[in-house]
Parts: C-alpha cells; structure tokens; sequence
DNA sequence: CCGATTTGACCACC
DNA sequence: GGTGGTCAAATCGG
C-alpha cells in the first residue's frame, strides 16, 4: 500500500468520523434551524469529499488534491459547465486557480460579495422546483425581475411588504441556480424593522399548513423589550433569535420535509450562531430549562469537533490579507439539499 | 376595488 | 456603454 493509499483511507475514516459525529449533533440540535443546516451542510460536505476519494482512487490514480480540498458541492452537483474559475481567478488577482475547484470558487465569490452588500445568503432547494416553496416565513413583495449576465434563469428582487406601512427596509434576491434548478440561492439585504417576523407559519395550526393570513396592521407579540444595537452582532440578540428559534420549533418537530425550510436570517455568521449555542457564555438559565435534552453540554467529547468544522469549509482555499473574514462569510451561506435533486 | 405581479424604462455605478 | 438594481405603469387576480 502506497503513502497516496494510506492519506486517502485516512481521509475517508476521517471524513466518514465526522459525519458521524455531525450526525449525531444534528439528531440533538434539530430543533435549531441555523445549527441544523450547518450541521446538514458539512455532513453532505463529509459525503461528497468521500466520494470524490472513492472515485479518484477507483479510476486512476491518486486524488488530485485540488479535489480533496473542495469539500463543498451543493449535494450531489456535477461541477460540469460551471466557469466561476476565472472570475475568482480575476477578483484574487491571483492565478492561484489552476486547478478545478469551480463550486468552492462559487461560493467564495458569492460570500466576496456577501461580505460587502449582503448580510446572509442561502441556499435552498425545493421539492418541486417551485420558487414559491423559497418562501421563509416573512411576506415579500416582488419588485422586478431580471436577467443576469451569464445566468440562464431571472433573478427576482423582492422587498418586505411592509416597507411603507413600518419602513422596513429588508429586502431579498431569488435566483435560481443554473446547474441544479430546484435549488435557489437566496440573498438577504437589511433586517426587517416590521413585527410581521417570519410568520407563524413556522408553528402553523396543523389544519392550515399554509396561509397568507393578512393580520392587523398592528401586533404586539415582542414580550422581550431588548436593546437593539442595529449593526453590532452582540450575543443577546443572537440568543433571542435562538430563543425565537426554539419555541416556534418545538411545536413543529414533525416538518423534516426540506420544502417547508423556515427560518429568520440574520445578519450573524451562522458559525457566531452555533459556537453561541455550543458553547454557551451568555446562557441566562431560563432559556435553557426547557430544552435541555437538545443541547449538549460543554463538557461533551463531541466539542473538539469544532475547531475541525471552522477550517473545514475553505480549507487550502487562496488567502488574501481578507480572507479571514471571507471565510468567515462563508460559513454564513450554507446549502439544503432536497432528496429530489438526483 | 385593492394589493400583488409583470415588465420595460430608468438610473447609478463601474 | 454595459450591467445590475429599482421604479412605476399596466396587468392580473381574488
């Protein structure tokens, strides 16, 4: 058995390890939308770099490690006519991509421009292709629509509904990916200012599994009269978005359906989220009473999994003076991948 | 009738 | 001048 062998079976147990280990973080995290797609997104990140060995070493030869350390391929993408390549290449301004990592460019370059206009981007595939199944829970109201250059689908512009009534600024842009067309990327601009947060439809009656219900100018449902601090992630508002998270999930444990995907974005890297939620420093003892059994405690094995997840997603990627904070975007972006899309 | 969507025009920015 | 984002008039639809 060759060295080339052997790095590859221990990159497979590796590889196959950590799913593991993030398998069982998802069973006790579901209930978190933000930990669960990350945890979602590595696991499929784990299967596809296994494969990729797999196969590099069944036809011929060793992997080439450009491959190896592409762990990001939306699920089950073949990479075959995606060029993102060159213009990565030309935004580095470096030729450090010789070699062919077109999705990981992709998404660098979609969090390059996440970490100047954007506060949250996200992937999402749906059952039927639909794009009304992209819907996360808060009322959008499209504005245009367009071509972009070297996409086969429109891009659609959407803003709150409420723009006017309560000058929310939030809006968002929908487009349908070119190589798997159930999946949209996602981008959201702005917070949103209105109170009509991602809707009860995250806990719906189960009767009425889907309704527009146009609610009363006014309602008052924020008990909690924290202090905003607009741009600054401060742990409190990350908490009380969790804390949002958990109760409107607890009474929706059944919808593991990937279609009926809802969440509230927010402006923190979803990598601030979990390390929030793992390694809890500003757990106030109230929140967590009831939802003991998800979480796990500080002291568990499993943590020392983390500092692995923080190089997994860019690892050997090209680094600029910036990249700490691309990098650290890209964990912000995540992909849901639909059983559908084989 | 009213709100949402469509769609070409317009505009800012590179 | 081309591109991406937004406006707003026309249209749709409940």
């Amino acid at each position: 058995m060759d060295t080339a062998c052997v790095s590859e079976q221990n990159t497979v147990i590796h590889e196959l390890t950590q799913g593991i280990q993030m398998a069982k973080q998802l069973r006790s995290n579901l209930n978190s939308p933000q930990v669960r797609d990350f945890l979602i997104h590595n696991i499929l990140s784990s299967y596809d770099k296994i494969l990729l060995v797999l196969k590099s070493a069944d036809s011929a030869g060793p992997p080439t490690p450009g491959l190896l350390d592409s762990p990001i391929s939306g699920g089950s993408l073949q990479s075959g006519g995606f060029e993102f390549g060159q213009l990565v290449d030309d935004q580095l301004g470096q030729n450090v991509v010789s070699r062919k990592r077109p999705l990981i460019c992709f998404l660098d370059w979609c969090n390059r421009k996440a970490s100047t206009e954007w506060e949250d981007q996200v992937r999402i595939s749906t059952d039927d292709g639909l794009e009304g199944k992209t819907d996360d829970g808060y009322n959008w109201r499209k504005y245009g629509q367009k071509l972009i250059l070297g996409s086969k689908y429109p891009r659609s512009y959407y803003r709150c509904t409420y723009r006017k009534a309560k000058n929310c600024l939030a809006t968002k842009q929908v487009q349908r990916t070119d190589e798997v067309p159930a999946v949209f990327e996602i981008a959201y601009k702005g917070k949103h200012t209105c109170n009509h947060g991602p809707t009860q439809s995250a806990a719906p009656s189960p009767a009425s599994p889907e309704k527009h219900e146009i609610e009363p100018p006014h309602h008052y449902h924020h008990h909690h009269h924290h202090h905003h601090h607009q741009s600054s992630p401060n742990p409190s508002e990350v908490l009380s978005d969790f804390k949002a998270n958990l109760s409107v999930n607890t009474t929706d444990l059944g919808a593991t359906d990937p279609s009926s995907f809802s969440f509230s974005p927010t402006p923190f890297g979803i990598l601030e989220s979990c390390q929030e939620l793992l390694f809890p420093n500003h757990f106030d003892d109230e929140l967590l009473q009831g939802y003991s059994p998800p979480f796990i405690s500080p002291a568990t094995s499993e943590l020392n999994l983390f500092s692995d997840w923080n190089s997994l997603p860019m690892m050997d990627f090209p680094t600029d003076p910036e990249d700490t904070f691309s990098n650290y975007k890209f964990s912000n972006s995540y992909l849901l991948e639909g059983c559908s899309l084989r």
